[in-house]
Parts: structure tokens; sequence; C-alpha cells
RNA sequence: GGCGUCGUACCCAAGUGGUCUAAGGGAUCGGUUUGCAAAACCGCUAUUCGUCGGUUCGAAUCCGACCGACGCCUCCA
């Protein structure tokens, strides 16, 4: 199946056509660096994640953006209410946002650039933007004027006489017009920026216009970003590079659905909040990943604990099969894609649809299960078990390769195993279970298999 | 108020006009296997897809109404 993707624009699935053909252009918006980012927000970074994966594994090159909004209200308040250097505050949370990133298996990005170095092509586009009589100037705010954009509306339909905005105090011409660079405020403290308006600083709808422009060109191939950000965030920044530059920005766009929790959405607004970190101390990185990726990117998921722990015995599920097929001596070359490859390839190019492509991934599982359990084991299964493992985890990136740690085991655990196995062989069976059941409260399974006992950690 | 998304088994979750008496995972129960377990395998668990109508030879899939959940219109992944 040919790659397709749903575009938020049309609302309709659509082949995916790059603009170059062998490289493709991507932007994806990114964390606001004033507290850590939650599970929810890695929904959409594991979301871009997958994509990137996808656009590789059709052979694509990928040149992305996943920017850093360093300046924002929220940054402002901390650094002035607490005391905070805006430096170390943003710095900070940019570091925990690539640090579990990286734990959380997502490969890095082209670029990550920070909102806050790229302050004078901001003025350059917004100078521009005034040249070409969309935006104007009230008081040192500039706004963008959408009645000189007919394509404003490429998300929503407007209907002004519907909108429900907050008061105008900063005398905006029409309900939608949005700032461009907001003027200074004795609460914006020292974080200020000089230009020709006076000073002030840019707003996040031209931070990501202008970062997107310089960095992947006047066109990209692939906007996307948390279905939250369609509008008026997404609407917003693609008609300043639209009405600048006169081109589509961007083909594609693609969001994510959000978390939900406790039947909101879970947001840092809203306070009900869970981050990485203390998830990270309950189950493990492939645990979190598999649960983002076990529902489709565009439907809304309940985030639940059971949830975590169903995701946790697929990944124990998946880990017992690779280690059973027994892969180490397999030589690889000249083995046809089965079809089970094929669907799951086809899965993933229907727009991504991870749930199909698992449920590939495990019916492939099963039938290679059934001639392990019947020893009708074949070197061309096993080749094939090898080829299948290796693609789905260069997607899902969930089985634990580097698990040296995970293959040690305590001298005392080992020690008991052994005193069992020889308690088996004397028919002590009694003696025998107590062990298994010591070894259990230590935190490790016991499987008898039939080249002996094979221990396993709990999680 | 306007715009939009969604509602599939005990739980999760694909499928969006015929191959659907609906994939896959978890859970339960029964079986094979095992010294007993565990794992693996086999079987059972939705003739039904929020409700009610309509279109069609044919609908979970299209249309309408209603009920329910959520999101956006203000910062938000």
């Amino acid at each position: 199946m040919k790659l397709q993707f749903y575009n938020s624009v049309t609302s309709k699935k659509e082949e995916f056509k790059s603009l170059s053909d062998k490289e493709v252009l991507v932007y994806g918006c990114g964390p606001t660096v004033y507290n850590s980012p939650h599970i929810g927000n890695f929904r959409t970074f594991v979301f871009y994640d997958l994509l990137n994966r996808v656009l590789l594994q059709n052979g694509y090159v990928v040149k992305n953006v996943i920017n850093i909004t360093d300046i924002d209200d929220k940054i402002i308040d901390r650094v002035n209410n607490e005391g905070v250097g805006f430096k170390e505050l943003t710095q900070k949370y940019e570091r925990i946002f690539l640090d579990q990133s990286s734990t959380i298996n997502i490969l890095p990005s082209t670029f990550n650039p920070r909102a806050s170095e790229h302050i004078s092509e901001m003025i350059d586009f917004i100078k521009a933007l005034m040249a070409k009589g969309v935006a104007y100037n009230i008081d040192g705010n500039i706004f963008f004027d959408t009645k000189e954009y007919s394509k404003y509306g490429k998300f929503v339909n407007i209907d002004d006489d519907n909108l429900s905005r907050e008061d105008n105090e900063l005398g905006k011409k029409h309900p939608n017009d949005f700032a461009l660079w907001k003027a200074w405020k004795d609460s914006d403290g020292e974080i200020t920026w000089e230009s020709d308006w006076g000073n002030g600083r840019p707003a996040w709808h031209t931070e990501c216009a202008v970062l997107g422009t310089q960095l992947l060109g006047d066109s990209i191939d692939i906007h996307c970003g948390g279905i939250d950000l369609k509008f008026p965030h997404h609407e917003n920044e693609s008609a300043q590079v639209e009405a600048l530059l006169g081109n589509k920005f961007a083909n594609y766009w693609l969001h994510s659905e959000h978390l939900i929790f406790d039947s909101e959405k879970m947001s840092k607004s809203l306070g009900n909040t869970l981050s990485i970190s203390d998830l990270l101390t309950k189950y493990s990185a492939e645990t979190l990943r598999l649960f983002l990726l076990s529902s489709h990117y565009r439907s809304k998921v309940s985030f639940s604990e059971k949830k975590l722990d169903d995701s946790s015995k697929m990944i124990d599920k998946i880990n017992r099969f690779v280690n059973n097929v027994d892969l180490a001596t397999i030589d690889i070359n000249g083995v046809d894609y089965s079809r089970f490859h094929l669907d799951f390839l086809d899965a993933l190019n229907d727009d991504l649809n991870t749930p199909e492509a698992l449920g590939v991934f495990f019916d492939f599982i099963n039938t290679v299960n059934k001639n392990i359990n019947n020893d009708s084991m074949t070197d061309d299964l096993r080749i094939q078990s090898k080829i299948f493992i290796n693609l789905f985890n260069s997607i899902f990136c969930v089985i634990n390769t580097s698990s040296s740690d995970k293959m040690f085991i305590p001298k005392d655990i080992q020690n008991l195993a052994s005193l069992r196995e020889e308690m088996r062989s004397k028919f002590e069976w009694n003696e025998a279970d107590k062990l298994r059941q010591m070894i259990d409260n230590l935190g490790w399974l016991i499987e008898d298999t039939k080249d002996g006992q094979k221990l396993i950690q709990k999680k």
C-alpha cells in the first residue's frame, strides 16, 4: 500500500507525495519549557517519532524540526516571580524534554531550535508582513490583519458573529486578528528584545512560522502537532507564511488526539498531569511507549494504570517470543518478506495504523509459537522471525535489546535455582516448590523448559 | 452560542458499503502440556457494532433524528 495520511486541511486520507524525491521536510510543534512534559505531551512526541520512523521505513531521508518554545507568558511568570534565571529555567526543562525523549526511544530531530535564538529573523519576518499590508501596529503591538488574507479559516468554519472572545483591550481591528509581536509591559521584567516598534517579544504563532521557514524552507511536506494546536495556532502560523510568501506552507497537516485523564484532557493548565519520571518509577519506558502506540494517534485515549499493566504484559509476551525463537545463529540473507511483513507495512502506511500493525505482529507470534510448540520450527521460519522482529522493533522500539542488566541474575538467586534443580532431580517436589516460592518472593519467576529452568525477573 | 471528533465484547482496541456470524491484546472459564506450576498451544466468551428511523440487493460502515462522552473557539501536545 502506498503511504497515506489523514490531512486535517481536507479531513481526508490522502496519498503522500513528497516535494522532493528523496528528502521529506517535517515540522512538529515542540514543548514550552517552563516545566516537565507529561505523558500526554509525549503522546504527541511519540507520534512525531512514529511518523519519522515510518517515513524512514519508506526510504525517505527526513529533515525535521521540533522547536523549543522558550518565550512564553508562563516562562516569563516563573522567571519574574520565582527569581530563577531565564536561561537556567528554560534550558533545564529543555534538557528534561530531550532526555526523556531519548529514554522513550524517540530518534533525535535534525534541529531543535530555541525561539529566543532567532529573534532577529522574527523581526524581519514581521517587518515584511507589515510592508505587505497584512499587519498593523497598535501601541507597539503588531497584529496580523485577518481581513487582508482571504484564505483565513483553513481549519475551521469561521463565523465572526459567534466568536466568544476575550475583551479586546489591545485594540485589534477584527476579532480573529492575532498578535505577531507583543509590546513590553512591566510584568515582562527583563525579558524583552528591541525592535523597530520598541521593546517587546515575538508571539508564539510567529515563532513557529519563522523557525519552520528558516530551517526547512518556504514550503514543507508535513506539519504536525497536537489537535489543540489546530486552531488557532496552526491557522495563524500558516496564514502568516502564506500571506507573506504566497505559497502553500505545508502540504499535509497531521494532528494527534489528546490523552484524557479523569474524563478531561490532560494538560498543564488543568493541572491533571502525570509526568514521565513518575510513571517510570513503576513502568518501563518500553511499556509507556507501547501504551502510547497501542491506540491510533487520531483517537482519544483515556489514561489508566490498567492499560499500562496490559501494555506491560504485551511487552513480556513479545520478549518471551524473541527469546524463544533463538535468533542468535541465524543469517538473514535472501528471504522474501512474508505476508505478515507486508500486512504490517500496509497498516503503518495506512495513516500510521499502529493498533492494526500490532495485531499483525501478534498474529505472527502466534503462528511461530505454534510451530515451536509442535516442534516444527524451520530455519526458514526462524529467518522470517528475525527479519520481522527487526522490522517491528524499528518502528515500535519496545524490545529491550540492551538487556545486559536484565540478563544478570544475582548470585543468591542463582544458588537457590541450582538447589531447586538438584531437588527436582531427586524428586523432592516439596523442597523444590519451596525454593521456587522463595525465588518468587525475591522477584524472579521460573519457567521450566525442555532445556532446563529459565529465570525471569518480574516487572 | 458556533465549529468539530467520537460511542465496537467484562476491559482495551482495529475494522468505515459485501471476504465482518467483526483482527489483535488483557481478563475469566475449560482442555493439551507439566511432578505441580509458569510459559506455549487449543477451545469458549459480540448473529452484534449508543438508540430509533431511512437509503441499498446488501450497513458497524452512508443519511437523518435523538441520547451520551470529549475537544476547539482563551494559554495548551
